[in-house]
DNA sequence: CTCCGGAGGTGTACGCCGTACACCTTCGCC
DNA sequence: GGCGAAGGTGTACGGCGTACACCTCCGGAG
C-alpha cells in the first residue's frame, strides 16, 4: 500500500490483494454497464458530474479502468448519447404519416425530457453516431412511405430537427467525404445499404452523388424554409382569430 | 520568488517589479475588456479554449486579475451571451410584422453564425439575462404591432425559440419566484415596467398574474404548437406538390 | 504636499480534472 | 500446466477554477 517500488517479492497477501482487486460481489466491468451507469449519474446528478474519477468511484473501479472500455470521455460521450436514442419508440406506422412522424417525434421529446442533459451532449458531438443515423433513417422513411417527396422530405427533416432533438443546428457538421475517390466510393455503398432514406434524401436535388456527406444542402435556405412554416402557420392562426382556449377545448 | 514566507523586508526593487506591475503599453483591465477578448479568443480557437488562465494570459495578465472583473467562470460566460446578443440588429418596423419578424430572426442567425459556440453556451445558462429578455421583450412588441393577440404571440414565441437561439428548449427554466409575497410584488412591478410585453404574454391566460415567473405555460402543449405548424405547414405543401426548385426559382 | 483607502494586479496553494504509461492479476484456451 | 490477452491498478503530469493573502498604485481629502 505504501512506498515500495522495485518489483514486488511477495506476489500475493491474498486477501488484502483479492479483496481490492474484486470487493466480493461487484460485477465485471463492461462497456454497457459503463454507458447505463454513466447515464443513470448524469440523470441523477447532471452531466458535470460525469467525470471519469466519479463514475470510476459509482463502479467501485480505479479511474484507469474505465479506459479499457471506453477510448476516452469523448467516446463515453457518444455511448451515453446511443443509450439514450435507444429509448426513443420504433416507429409505429399504423396510422398515416403525419400521425406517425408525431408520435415519433413526440416520443423522442419524451424520452429527452427523462435525460435533460442529453440535448446539450448530442450537440456537442462532431459526427452521428450509428444510432443516430438509424433513428433519422428510419424517420425519413416514414415520411416517404406516406408518399411524400424525397426532396420535401428532407427540408421537413430540416424543420423538425429541432422538435426531435431538442434544439437546432447546423445539425452534424458531417465530416468532409475521404479525398481517394475509391475509397470514397466504398463508404458511399456502405452508407447507401445502411441508410438508404439518407442517402436518397441527402442525394436528392443534388447533381454529384458522390457528395453525399459534403454540405449539398444550402442551411440558409433550410432555416427560412422552417421559418417560413412557422410564421406562415402563425399568421393563418391569426387570420382566423385562433385562441389557445378553443384550441385546447376542441382536442380536449 | 522563492521561499520567505514574512512579510516582506525589502519593498519594492523598482525596475524588475516595475515591468511585472505593467509591461509597458498594456490597457487597464475592464470588464468590457475582458469580455470582448474572451469573444474574440471563442471566436478563434473554440469556447474550450476559454479557460481563466488562457483567457489572462490573452490579456497579458495572471488569471486571478480577471476576478476582479467577473465574478466566476459563469458570469465571465453569462456577459460573453450579452456581447453577442447586443451585435443583433435592433427591430426595424418598416413593413408588416411578419416581414420585421422575419428580418430580426434572420439577423440573429447571422449573429450566430459568426460566433458558433453562442448556442451551446447560451443554453447553459441557468437564467435569461437583461440582454436576452429586452430582445424577446422587443420581438414580442413586433407581433403585438402587427395586431397578433397576446395569447397567439405567446405560442409563437416559443415556436420560434428554436429559430432565433439555434436551438430550442424548456427555454429557461426561469427560477421560481421569490417567497415572500411583498418581495415578489415588487420583483414584478419592475419586470412590467423593463419588459412590459413579455410580462403581458406572460400573463395571457393565466389566472393569477403573481406567478409570472413561475411556469404558468403548458411546455408540451408549446412543444405540440410548434410540431404541428410545421407538420401541418409541411402537409398543405405536399399537397400542392410543392418543391424546392419552384420555391428557388419563386424568390430568386 | 502628505496620507490613506480602495481598486486593480500578483503569487501561492488546493483539489479537482483527463489520461499516458508501466505494471500486475485473472481468465480462457491450447 | 502454461501462456497470452483482456481487465484492473498505481503513479504521475499538466491543466483547470478559484480561495486567500498580499502588494502597488492612483485619486482625492486633509
Amino acid at each position: 500500500m505504501s512506498s515500495d517500488r522495485a518489483p514486488r517479492p511477495a506476489p500475493a497477501q491474498s486477501d488484502a490483494t483479492a479483496e481490492a482487486a474484486r470487493p466480493a460481489g461487484r460485477a465485471r466491468l463492461s462497456r454497457g454497464l459503463v454507458l447505463r451507469t454513466a447515464v443513470a449519474l448524469a440523470d441523477r446528478s447532471g452531466i458535470d458530474a460525469v467525470s471519469m474519477r466519479r463514475l470510476a468511484q459509482e463502479l467501485g473501479v480505479v479511474p484507469m479502468a474505465l479506459y479499457k472500455h471506453v477510448a476516452n470521455k469523448e467516446e463515453l460521450f457518444d455511448g451515453m448519447v446511443d443509450v439514450v436514442i435507444g429509448e426513443i419508440a420504433p416507429p409505429c406506422e399504423d396510422s398515416g404519416w403525419k400521425q406517425a412522424v408525431r408520435r415519433r417525434v413526440l416520443s423522442a421529446r419524451q424520452t429527452l425530457l427523462r435525460h435533460p442533459w442529453a440535448p446539450q451532449v448530442i450537440e456537442s458531438r462532431t459526427a452521428p453516431s450509428p444510432a443516430v443515423l438509424d433513428h433519422m433513417n428510419s424517420l425519413i422513411g416514414t415520411f416517404r412511405a406516406g408518399g411524400l417527396s424525397a426532396d420535401l422530405t428532407h427540408h421537413a427533416m430540416h424543420a423538425l430537427g429541432s422538435r426531435m432533438w431538442g434544439f437546432t443546428q447546423e445539425v452534424f457538421p458531417t465530416a468532409p467525404p475521404p479525398a481517394d475517390p475509391e475509397l470514397r466510393e466504398i463508404v458511399f455503398r456502405d452508407l447507401a445499404v445502411r441508410y438508404p432514406h439518407i442517402v436518397e434524401i441527402a442525394t436528392a436535388g443534388a447533381h454529384d452523388p458522390g457528395s453525399v456527406v459534403g454540405s449539398t444542402c444550402d442551411d440558409q435556405f433550410e432555416f427560412e424554409f422552417a421559418l417560413d412554416l412557422l410564421l406562415d402557420g402563425v399568421d393563418r392562426l391569426h387570420q382566423r382569430s385562433w385562441s389557445s382556449a378553443q384550441a385546447r377545448d376542441r382536442d380536449g
